[in-house]
Order: C-alpha cells, then sequence, then structure tokens
DNA sequence: ATAATAGCGATCTTAGCCTT
DNA sequence: AAGGCTAAGATCGCTATTAT
C-alpha cells in the first residue's frame, strides 16, 4: 500500500540521531497497536528526560491529528503528508520557521523518521486506479516502535517526581524537628546551645526555597540530621539538669 | 510554488537572590 | 511563603537565500 521511494534523510544532512532512529523504525513494533494519545501522553510527561522543548510537542499533536486513525499499527511506515501552512495552522499557528526547527527536533530524537520526496513537498501520489502508489512525508511510525520506552520513561519521571517530594517532606520534617529542640533548649539559658545552630538551619531552610535535585536534597537531609543530633544530646543534657534540681527539692521535704 | 537552512535581533524562561 | 528583580541562556520569528 504505502510503496516507499524515498531514503529516511532525503535532502537534509545525515546525523547519528537520524540513522539511529531510522534504524529503529525498521525493527518490529513489540506491540501490535498503541494508542497514539496514550503515548503522547507519556511524551508529556517524560518529555525533559528525552530532551524536547515543550512545543515539539505542540508539533507532534498537529502531526498525530492528521493522522484519521487513533491507533498507530501494522508493520508499514504510517505517513502522514501535511504541508507547513496546514500544521503551522494545528499548531496553534506557530511560526514555520520555529515549527521546522521542532520538526527537526522531533527527527533528532527519533520520534518521526522523514520520507522527502523528490522536490521536497508532502504528497500522496496515486496510481490509475486511485490507490496510493508513493506517499511523501513524515513516518509516525518510531511512536509504535517505542511506545514501550517512552511508557517506561513517563513512568521513570514520575517515579523520580515522587521520591523527590519525599525526600523534600523529608528534609522539612528534619528542619521542623531541629526548630522545635531549639526552641526547647533556648529558654533555659544555655551558653552554647541553641544559637549555634541557628544559622544553619536558616541555610537550610533558604535552600528548601530553591529547586534541588536528590543528592542536594540528599546532602541537605543529612545536614539537618546532623544538626538534630547536636540538639537532641543537648536537650537531654539539660533533662538530666533540671531533673537533678528536682531531687533536691524532693530529699528536702 | 513550496520547502529547507542559516543568521540575527527580539522575546521568553529560569535560577538565584532579595525583600516584604 | 509569596512576589519582585536581574542576568544568562534558550527559544522564537523575520528575513534572505538556495534547491527542486
Amino acid at each position: 500500500m504505502q510503496q516507499l521511494t524515498t531514503t529516511p534523510f532525503g535532502r537534509r544532512q545525515v546525523t547519528s540521531g537520524l540513522i539511529a532512529s531510522a534504524a529503529r523504525a525498521a525493527v518490529p513494533a513489540a506491540d501490535d497497536a498503541v494508542d497514539k494519545w496514550q503515548v503522547f501522553r507519556d511524551l508529556t510527561t517524560a518529555r525533559a528526560a528525552l530532551g524536547l522543548p515543550s512545543r515539539a510537542l505542540t508539533v507532534l499533536s498537529a502531526l498525530l491529528s492528521f493522522h484519521p486513525e487513533t491507533e498507530l499499527c501494522g508493520d508499514d511506515p504510517i505517513i502522514v503528508f501535511p504541508s507547513n501552512r496546514r500544521l503551522a495552522e494545528r499548531a496553534h499557528g506557530m511560526a514555520e520557521a520555529t515549527l521546522r526547527r521542532h520538526l527537526a527536533a522531533l527527527t533528532e530524537a527519533g520520534l518521526i523518521l522523514r520520507h522527502d520526496s523528490p522536490n521536497g513537498k508532502r504528497y500522496a501520489a496515486r496510481d490509475g486506479s486511485g490507490a496510493l502508489s508513493a506517499v511523501f512525508g513524515f513516518d509516525l511510525r518510531p511512536l509504535l516502535v517505542r511506545a514501550a520506552e517512552i511508557a517506561a520513561a513517563a513512568r521513570a519521571t514520575r517515579d523520580a517526581a515522587e521520591a523527590l517530594r519525599r525526600k523534600r517532606e523529608c528534609l522539612v520534617l528534619l528542619i521542623r524537628d531541629c526548630d522545635k529542640l531549639a526552641a526547647f533548649i533556648g529558654p533555659r539559658d544555655d551558653p552554647a546551645g541553641a544559637a549555634s545552630h541557628t544559622t544553619p538551619l536558616a541555610g537550610l531552610r533558604a535552600a528548601l526555597r530553591r529547586k534541588l535535585d536528590a543528592a542536594a536534597l540528599d546532602q541537605l537531609c543529612n545536614c539537618a540530621a546532623t544538626i538534630r543530633s547536636a540538639l537532641e544530646t543537648q536537650a537531654a543534657a539539660l533533662c538530666q539538669t533540671v531533673q537533678s534540681s528536682g531531687q533536691d527539692a524532693q530529699t528536702e521535704r
């Protein structure tokens, strides 16, 4: 049906990304069929991990809208052939230069493949019977081939975000513990006491206001745990002192 | 006519810092 | 905690040029 008479490279400069994605698209897909919008949602989640700009997804969404079916399936190329003008219309009026840049980014990322015609235009040629004899445009098949990989990347992104949230929560709780211990020690006229921890605690609170990666959060948690441990020791010593003086009064009685 | 690339200035986004 | 400010980098869109 969709007979291909072109290479995926067309007139463009060949890059390692293009060669890799062309080879990948030739591999049989693990899934028989995938929901194109589910793949798109997974890509949206894993966008940063795949190094895609957000507007590239706008362009991909526009490209997907030219595929008449909801599912991507089969062993043949899945080619859509909109002109840049039609594509720009469906990409919320994106300027064509920008559109081309993002099409190049999607190609380089191995999410779509180009099948260029001799004159660079995108179209479907039909034979005498009206059947498609050649189609020139963008091949969406890499999305089918890589659907499982994209879904896994989306899961990994969600897991990483959740892990980051938990680490942050842990740090907030540690800082809160330190604040409470410092408040307990402070009013009891401890000379070295809680005041020596005020500066590092302020530093931890300031750090919390920034965007932190997992390694930075781990380091801050360790730091907070060390401070809490020191404060706990001081608080315990203080309790001992209070108890001792209390016993004197009891003895007198 | 249509599509592609490249250069360049304009605009937007983000991180970090500071103030309230 | 929320919001404002700034600098740096990323992104955008216009334009010129070339290819088919």
